[in-house]
RNA sequence: GGGCGGUUAGCUCAGUGGUAGAGCACUUCGUUGACAUCGAAGGGGUCACAAGUUCGAACCUUGUACCGCCCA
């Protein structure tokens, strides 16, 4: 054998051999009918592992190895996530790079095909990555969350795009899912909307403006300013109300100012009219002071302006209020550049102010930005704004004192603009400021699915790991928000829901009622509003199974229209386009056979979230009744990021239960951010960012999935150490070198079957050790404390098998008895046996490699028998006692001789003057190893301890090192004093406590009894000290 | 502001009512045929603070301080 284990070289190997011999395959090793299932977390398919991933999946991989060598039926499905925006972003990126047609210019169909391409060439890259970790996933079945979709290509293997569309249309048809217009966060950069969870809330330096809404007409009134005690500190007459902004630009879009109804300073003024200080003079509007609940009198002035369509708050008073909401951006976040002119949109918008009805959808066709402004970046057009207020000397001014050159102090009046603090939405990908926007999207009503998924977890049919994210879910989900499920990217799965042209228009009949269309009818139905009616739409997995619905809809209508033929255009312009086109050639010719009903698809593609949330049942082959998916669903455990779980687990928890009916795992087990060594966030921009990949190729996978199994405390912080890395290279190093003593002395050679049943205690002792680590261990991994495990195996190799048992081994393997050597060999066979399969799910390489090298094997250690002995059977009490006082005994002499300076290699002669039977019999059986490893020449009895004796005081007996001259007095004596300290601290507790009467009253009697027996024993070692320290006094 | 959590050895962390633990780091010693990626010995803690419950509190309760994370 090398002298180490040579990862670089050995781990590729290794996983090609496993891979090759099938044993990662769901159902291979399986000797029970107990079926264990682990779905991965789908990475993205941009992505490349990082320490979170290496984290993640060492942990699943521990748990799959685990039960696979239990025999469990035991699956692990691994798959990657098709991430709409990242993945998009990628492609262009890759397409600028590359000087080629942006997305827009290429178009839809083209681009979609591009990324296709890019997936085929690099989508791969966490795959091979995870491999390198040793992740044991059954690669056959490697899922996408995009496989199956329209221009996938040949070689994409499975069909998650029916399952996605198949869900959408299921909860479309038991209205758990709708479309609205509603307030979503609009990411300007990809222009999409994007879900809440999605959004980065950033404390950023930002300014609040104090501007002046004059009051229409001129009115004045009496403004008062009272303090807390009603005292009035100011008042006076004013002919405006003052609003702080910090986001001047939306002004343009105010539907109205509002005040809290108990704001006496108002009380006056609510009701009436004020002007937007800002566009064009004479088209100034004029919006009412309306009140509601949402401002707070004592934040700024207590009057807010609201613009419904571009802020959460102001959505919500809008709503309340029947304020209009005017959307004042385009898709990419610029001043809307459409419609009709300021002058007429101002005039229309005046006449809603003045109580005129209004629509939602006519609304939103008014662009209430001014002709100067229109095109221009929102942050540019806020600039512009803020000027033209303060130019016309609306804005709040305050004294400020100004030094000029000469150091001569003026005092001028300044514009009033906060600097503060202020929260700004961000997109996670994007990076840039998200706008509040009013837009059509699909949603899910999450309300209506929650309950099952509280119950789910409430009454403990899933089990979320730590407990406290338990209290996080319900406190989420009990305030669950509507899900924006639509999104506007081209990657992803395309909504299948299809629009027409809405036929009902009020004015739209048949007047002669003869069943057929005449001119007049006809144009009243194209140009008398149905460009501005709303769309109808019907949901199917297809375009066949829409048809039927939009038939339905035409039945009302005139025959030739009810009887047209349905077909499919790109959009709504060439819907009406086709229409018009198609109803003039009806005029001409009076053919009914040639007149279509144009339909079109909803352009939008869902979250990706969306599809990740049905990965349970996605994977396993749903809707298909697939054996898989009998068999393994509901899945057993669900390892993953606390950061997910709103984004992902509370979702699939939901979307499976709603699906299904049925919980899509038992247990969820969360573990934080891996960070720096100092418990920083790991960010290319700090430079601190570790490569799990660089990480295995310094020190092996092994000890990278060491560190993560010791750091994997239930709900620790994850903190990654290089030290700790290497600690546990250096453990693997330790087990190597353990397994090349083993084969210098012809243990490899041993035939172990079973047990081995052993004479000589020391065997018999790691034995009932061993049997006690296998039960720590199943218990950490049965209760998720990956940690425990890995301390328990740590323990065990390094300071029980290494430490002891081989050094005490050496006497017997190298020894005269032929019996004691040859049990001893093959006790060691099976202790080393045991080490590698109890390390293998965490360490798989080196163990594997071991396994090899140290016998001829029926199977690989990857499906090896996992042991199911127990201490109880194993663990010799006797055994057990004898070892430990050998231990004991050793470890005092060596601390004696190492504070008394006795050279490390001198063999001393050593005294007893007192010891018991069991004693005796220890030391007998024990001689030769306590000899050697204490470094003792002889043992010779005395009736006292001579002066100049170390005192040696193990339970039962008392040992002395004579060594006079070369002991240290003064040292000697500060040892024993140090050691009487202690124990006296000790009894003083003991004591205290027995002497309480209280104490026997009232604690279990086997603590009493336990401390008792505590008290005796170091009342017996205090004695031995007590002599040892006269002896010495001797001396002086 | 709301929610969840943390504060234990120089560092990183275990420890959920009965004598304070591990790894690393540190100090001293050691080329003994498995291993210097090693071995032996050692130093080091008012368990954040305060009050309470209890025979007994790192652990339970309440409060305080500070530090995280998530959500507004």
């Amino acid at each position: 054998m090398e002298k180490t284990f040579n990862a670089a070289e050995a781990e590729d190997r290794l996983y090609r051999a496993w891979e090759q011999a099938g044993c990662f395959t769901a159902g291979a090793n399986a000797s029970r009918a107990e079926t264990y299932c682990i779905m991965i977390p789908p990475p993205n398919v941009t992505g490349s592992l990082h320490m979170g991933h290496a984290f993640n999946n060492t942990l699943q991989d521990i748990l799959v190895r685990w039960h696979r060598m239990r025999g469990f039926d035991t699956l692990w499905q691994p798959g990657q996530d098709h991430a709409g925006i990242a993945t998009q972003m990628v492609v262009e990126r890759e397409l600028a790079k590359n000087k080629l047609p942006s997305r827009r210019d290429m178009g839809r169909e083209a681009f979609v095909e591009k990324v296709w391409d890019w997936k085929q060439q690099s989508g791969g890259t966490i795959v091979n990555q995870l491999k390198r970790l040793g992740a044991s996933c059954d690669w056959s079945r490697n899922a996408f969350t995009m496989s199956g979709a329209p221009g996938a290509p040949e070689v994409e293997e499975g069909n998650f795009h029916d399952a996605v569309i198949k869900v959408f249309v299921d909860m479309y048809d038991k209205g758990l899912i709708y479309r609205g217009k509603r307030l979503v966060n609009w990411d300007p950069h990809f222009e999409t909307a994007i879900s809440d969870l999605e959004v980065e809330n950033i404390e950023v330096a930002g300014h609040m403006w104090h501007f002046k809404y004059p009051l229409a007409g001129g009115e004045t009134y009496t403004y008062v300013e009272k303090d807390e005690d009603g005292k009035v500190v100011l008042e006076e007459q004013r002919d405006y109300i003052s609003i702080a902004t910090t986001r001047p630009e939306t002004m343009l879009g105010d539907g109205a100012v509002a005040v809290h109804p108990s704001d006496e300073r108002y009380a006056a003024i609510v009701g009436k009219l004020c002007e937007i200080p800002v566009g064009p003079k004479e088209h100034r509007r004029l919006i009412p002071i309306i009140t509601d609940e949402y401002p707070d009198p004592d934040f700024g002035s207590g009057a807010v302006k609201i613009t419904g369509a571009h802020d959460f708050n102001d959505y919500q008073v809008a709503k309340r209020g029947n304020i209009p909401m005017y959307r004042l951006l385009d898709t990419k976040g610029a001043l809307r550049d459409d419609g009709l002119s300021y002058a007429d949109c101002a005039t229309r918008a005046q006449a809603i102010a003045n109580g005129a009805g209004f629509t939602e959808m006519e609304v939103d066709t008014l662009n209430m930005v001014p002709d100067d402004l229109r095109g221009l970046d929102r942050f540019e057009a806020r600039a512009r704004v803020v000027a033209q207020i303060t130019a016309e000397g609306l804005a709040v001014m305050i004294p400020e004192v100004q030094t000029d050159e000469g150091g001569n102090e003026t005092l001028v009046s300044v514009p009033l603009v906060e600097n503060k603090p202020i929260m700004q939405p961000f997109g996670d990908r994007s990076k840039v400021v998200i706008e509040p926007m009013l837009t059509d999207q699909w949603f899910v009503d999450t309300s209506k699915i929650v309950d099952p998924a509280l119950n789910a977890v409430r009454g403990g049919d899933i089990t979320i790991l730590p407990k406290s994210g338990e209290r996080t879910f319900y406190h989420w989900l009990e305030n669950i928000e509507p899900w924006c499920i639509s999104r506007q990217l081209w990657w992803g799965h395309q909504i299948p829901v299809w629009y027409g042209l809405d036929l009902s228009a009020p004015d739209f009949r048949d007047d002669e009622g003869d069943g057929t269309l005449d001119l007049v009818e006809m144009g009243r139905l194209l140009l008398n509003g149905m460009v501005h009616m709303g769309d109808v739409h019907h949901c199917a997995a297809d375009f066949d199974g829409v048809q039927g619905a939009f038939r339905d809809e035409l039945a009302d209508t005139p025959h030739p229209i009810a009887d047209a033929r349905i077909i499919e255009v790109a959009d709504k312009q060439s819907a009406l386009e086709t229409f018009a086109k198609a109803l003039a050639q009806y005029e001409i010719d009076q053919d009914p056979t040639k007149l279509v009903y144009p339909v079109w698809r909803d352009p939008d593609v869902l979250d990706t979230w969306f599809s990740s949330g049905l990965w349970p049942i996605g994977t396993l082959g749903w809707p298909e009744q697939t054996p898989e998916l009998g068999r393994y669903f509901p899945t057993d455990v669900l390892v993953t990021g606390q950061d997910i779980l709103f984004f992902w687990v509370a979702r699939m928890i939901m979307m499976q239960l709603a699906v299904v009916d049925e919980i899509p795992f038992k247990t969820v087990y969360l573990h934080g951010l891996v960070r720096d060594a100092k418990g920083k966030k790991m960010s290319k921009s700090v430079g601190n960012v570790v490569d799990p990949l660089e990480i295995i190729d310094e020190y092996g996978a092994d000890a990278l999935r060491f560190t993560n199994a010791a750091m994997a405390s239930l709900g620790g912080v994850l903190k990654l150490d290089m030290q700790r890395i290497a600690g546990y290279r250096n453990f693997g190093t330790k087990l190597w070198n353990f397994a090349r003593f083993a084969e210098m002395n012809d243990v490899f050679e041993a035939e172990v079957t079973g047990i081995p049943t052993p004479k000589q205690t020391l065997n018999t002792w790691i034995i009932g050790e061993t049997a006690k680590v296998r039960a720590e261990v199943d218990d950490a991994l049965d209760n998720f404390r990956f940690n425990d495990a890995a301390q328990a195996l740590y323990g065990f190799v390094w300071g029980k098998v290494c430490d002891w048992y081989v050094e005490f081994s050496k006497p017997l393997l190298q020894g005269e008895d032929a019996a004691a050597q040859a049990e001893t060999r093959q006790t060691m066979k099976w202790v080393l046996d045991q080490c590698l399969i109890l390390l293998q799910p965490i360490m798989p390489f080196i163990t594997e490699e071991l396994w090899a090298l140290s016998g001829s094997r029926t199977k690989p250690l990857i499906h090896a028998d996992w042991p199911t002995y127990a201490p109880a059977d194993l663990v010799d009490e006797a055994a057990d006692h004898e070892m430990n006082w050998v231990i004991g005994l050793i470890e005092s002499v060596r601390s004696a001789r190492a504070q008394m300076h006795v050279p490390a290699g001198l063999h001393v002669p050593m005294l007893v003057s007192e010891i018991d039977a069991r004693g005796q019999a220890a030391w007998d059986r024990n001689e030769v190893l306590i000899k050697r490893l204490a470094r003792i020449e002889g043992l010779t009895q005395a009736d006292s301890l001579p002066k100049g004796t170390v005192t040696i005081a193990v339970e039962g007996a008392t040992f002395g090192l004579p060594l006079a001259g070369i002991i240290d007095i003064a040292e000697e004596k500060a040892r024993l004093e140090k050691t009487q300290q202690k124990l006296g601290k000790e009894l003083g507790g003991l004591r205290g406590r027995l002497k309480n009467p209280k104490f026997a009253d009232s604690a279990p009697a086997e603590v009493v009894e336990e401390t008792r027996a505590n008290l005796a024993a170091r009342e017996e070692e205090e004695a031995r000290i007590k002599e040892a320290m006269a002896r010495l006094a001797e001396l002086e």
